[in-house]
DNA sequence: TGACATAGTGTAAAAAAAACACGATATTGG
DNA sequence: CCAATATCGTGTTTTTTTTACACTATGTCA
């Protein structure tokens, strides 16, 4: 009958959408026991901060980038979690503002961006983790804007259909989804197309608001 | 740059419907500080408990039955929450799965139904759980068979309209209504008529599967 | 036994979603 | 420079889904 103390932690799920696929970021850890292996960037809460601001600042140390959209989760509590010590630790998940490449700082060895179905096994829970983000995204596509969140601040339409896409596993049709985006006024053209194609350019779009909206969409 | 070593709770909202309306499950809390006050039932995490499993052992606490539909819902961390020490709460919401009264264990003073939309300022943040909760489950009527979580056993169908139109704040037609959901295979009559109204007695459906399913509705 | 209250039922119009194909415009390589 | 290639961008018709709408049935209660 003993309360439990453990040290509160929280992990950051980073993603975008790059060529038809979900990406994530992740650190390779130097820790012992986990000599190499990749992991979320996570840091445990300071005694002077609540998880949010831990969130902040963790993704500021993993990315030396300040601004995202961040949500909250689900929080994990195992028993054997981590070995080493009771740890609970509540996942976020965060969609950077901009596209820009991260220089994380010397706390972290180094972060790689990795297709999210193509990571190898990660360290503690992350897993599982990483799985709660994907799906709570894959369930956000249908009620909300969050696809424009995972996309650049200039995308084509092509683009963002590819994340409704991969999200739902399914193809749709170009001209059905065009009509629907258009009409929903949650996206507006920019006037330049994208350069360097090796076919004819796409308009480029931008996001009307920059925000998660619930809209339903299909 | 100390690590914070929290208190983990947890903190149930206990609901189901009755009436045509949401009530939750409140504690009349006796601690000094907020003696006299209404909260969520909630405990501390003890060493040997992941936090599903103290859940699962409040709600046998403060309803002395042990079978309920849980989800955890958010985690709450503001450094005030808890005025006498630091606690990192993770509220989860609880169905009961059978209707039966509750006999609140002898750690609770007492516990007692409450409107959602009629309770008195809650102790610590619990206001904020609430309304968590009571948000969260307005958004999965959009999508899941939660609806039937929240009724007893046997129900109407006019029961489970006035859960949809309580949850999206306007009346649905009563025809459109049940043409739909008889036609989604999730309720199935169970023969008998419920008994004693001041009118003409309406037919008892139960849940086909009394699980939470991904099924959009509305 | 009549007044009252809620239960239970179908059809037609409107709106939304789905199916479907081809000309336009850039890049690339011979 | 021109032909091949790759992606872009666009409307109409059919089908499905949703919405609007009103009366009879069957109990209870005074």
């Amino acid at each position: 009958m003993i309360p439990t103390k453990p040290y509160a932690a929280t992990d950051l799920g980073i993603f975008k959408f790059v060529d038809g696929k979900l990406m994530v970021y992740l650190m390779e850890l130097t820790i012992e026991a986990y000599v190499g292996r990749l992991a979320l960037p996570g840091t445990l809460v300071l005694e002077t901060e609540d998880l949010e601001s831990a969130v902040r600042r963790n993704y500021r140390e993993a990315t030396n980038r300040s601004n995202a959209y961040f949500e909250q989760v689900y929080t994990f509590s195992a028993m054997e979690r981590d070995p080493s010590r009771r740890v609970i630790s509540t996942a976020y998940m965060a969609f950077p503002d901009k596209d820009e490449t991260f220089t994380p700082s010397s706390k972290y060895s180094s972060g790689t961006w990795h297709y999210v179905n193509d990571t190898p096994p990660l360290a503690y829970d992350h897993d599982q983790m990483l799985k709660m983000c994907t799906e709570r995204i894959a369930a956000k596509l249908n009620y909300t804007t969050i696809a424009l969140l995972l996309l650049p601040p200039a995308f084509t339409l092509t683009d963002l259909q590819n994340v409704y896409e991969q999200g739902f596993g399914e193809t749709l049709d170009k001209r059905n989804f065009r009509k629907k985006v258009l009409s929903m006024d949650i996206v507006e053209p920019i006037g330049r197309q994208r350069q360097g194609e090796q076919a004819r350019p796409a308009m480029l779009y931008k996001a009307v608001r920059r925000e998660m909206e619930m809209i339903p969409l299909f």
